[in-house]
DNA sequence: CACCATATTTGGACAATGTCCTAAACTTAC
DNA sequence: GTAAGTTTAGGACATTGTCCAAATATGGTG
């Protein structure tokens, strides 16, 4: 595979930052591991910072892949949290890090604000589209819902760390899978509860 | 209200702290501020962090307190997560900072393993408890909305302040003690329905 | 009151960090 | 082969947390 400069930076980069933490990997130790100076860096990316807001974007992209796809069945809905925990787990030093990004970072946050329309929507008209084809019954909990959904795809990975750092990365994936399958649970249909059975059954319960 | 150098240090620190973030407030500004040198505040707290741990100990000390009393109903267990989410709001520089802290800071994170397993097990013996005495019905569940509980204590002034920051600390506090309570809704029984929309009512649903 | 031990405060030094800048070296196109 | 643009090297700068020795203040004892 063939990179340029800047690629080479990014990817060092994004191992570092995911092993370490972006707030404790110095731009001096990342020069030094990829054979370069402080200043050559810096002259790609002029500041820490849009060096992070690079990472951001192209997680920001590969979720937008998983999102932009209608879910056809409630397995499938599941199925795409599972690929987006994926992708959080490939890009971890920014979820890891999260909260101080958006209070610090204005681009971020700004670009954060776009994506996070789009998925609380995506959320909102996925779980009505799964109403009307028989999968949940929701009332007045949908937006209840919503507000669970988005704490915990925001910061499972943070929880993860903190609690189950010991168990491999799949089975934090598993696990939090396994716990918004299991949050729709009361709110399914018998074709829905079936679906999520099944869901599990794939998860290997 | 008398207060010795410390206790002002501290008072101060926090008061920084939770407006603009522990890593953003440097120890100069806090000295300034307080309208003494750098060198006397490491006087009584030799490093940041020791600072930081004396500000953890404090809101340990209080949700300790909240933590051991019994709750006698789900009316009363719904409430003690209001008061915990008071003392967050309180020290919620601790909260918005909480992974950095962990992986970085060793006494924090000992300490912090004790009070989480004290939370944990409280969790886990108040829902059973709740069970015996007609409440909920938990089966298989119990795991699984132990989990969700603890994300969302843990992180829920985390997502306020990225989603909601333009509401009161009162809404917000309010916003996820509903959460919580919403939560339990299918899984508890006739009479821990009746308590649940009780809570909600207390709240001004 | 005078003295001394202890507690507190000062002022500055230190290494590390992100950022910035200038000059040198290298590439590319004509 | 030279000129223009791109890339790299090397170091300067202010800021940070930490550390230290000297100066000052405090409080108890003779």
């Amino acid at each position: 595979m063939v990179m340029n400069k800047a690629e080479k930076i990014v990817a060092k980069a994004l191992e570092m930052f995911n092993e370490r933490g972006i707030e404790y990997v110095s731009l001096r130790e990342l020069a030094t591991e990829l054979g370069i100076r402080v200043g050559n860096i810096t002259y790609y990316f002029p500041t820490k910072d849009d060096l992070v807001n690079r990472l951001a974007q192209d997680l920001s992209r590969l979720n937008e892949q998983i999102i932009l796809q209608e879910p056809a069945s409630l397995f499938s809905f599941l199925e795409r949290f599972q690929k987006i925990f994926e992708n959080h787990v490939q890009y971890r030093c920014l979820l890891l890090s999260f909260v101080h990004l958006m209070h610090q970072n204005k681009v971020l946050s700004e670009a954060y604000k776009e994506t996070e329309k789009k998925r609380y929507l995506s959320i909102v008209t996925n779980l009505s589209s799964l109403q009307e084809r028989g999968y949940l019954i929701l009332e007045a909990d949908r937006n209840f819902l919503v507000s669970v959904f988005s704490l915990t795809v925001r910061f499972w990975i943070s929880e993860a760390s903190l609690s189950f750092a010991h168990r491999s990365a799949a089975e934090q994936i598993r696990q939090y899978v396994t716990l918004l399958a299991k949050l729709l649970m009361p709110y399914a249909t018998e074709k829905g509860q079936a679906e999520i059975r099944q869901f599990l059954v794939s998860l290997g319960h």
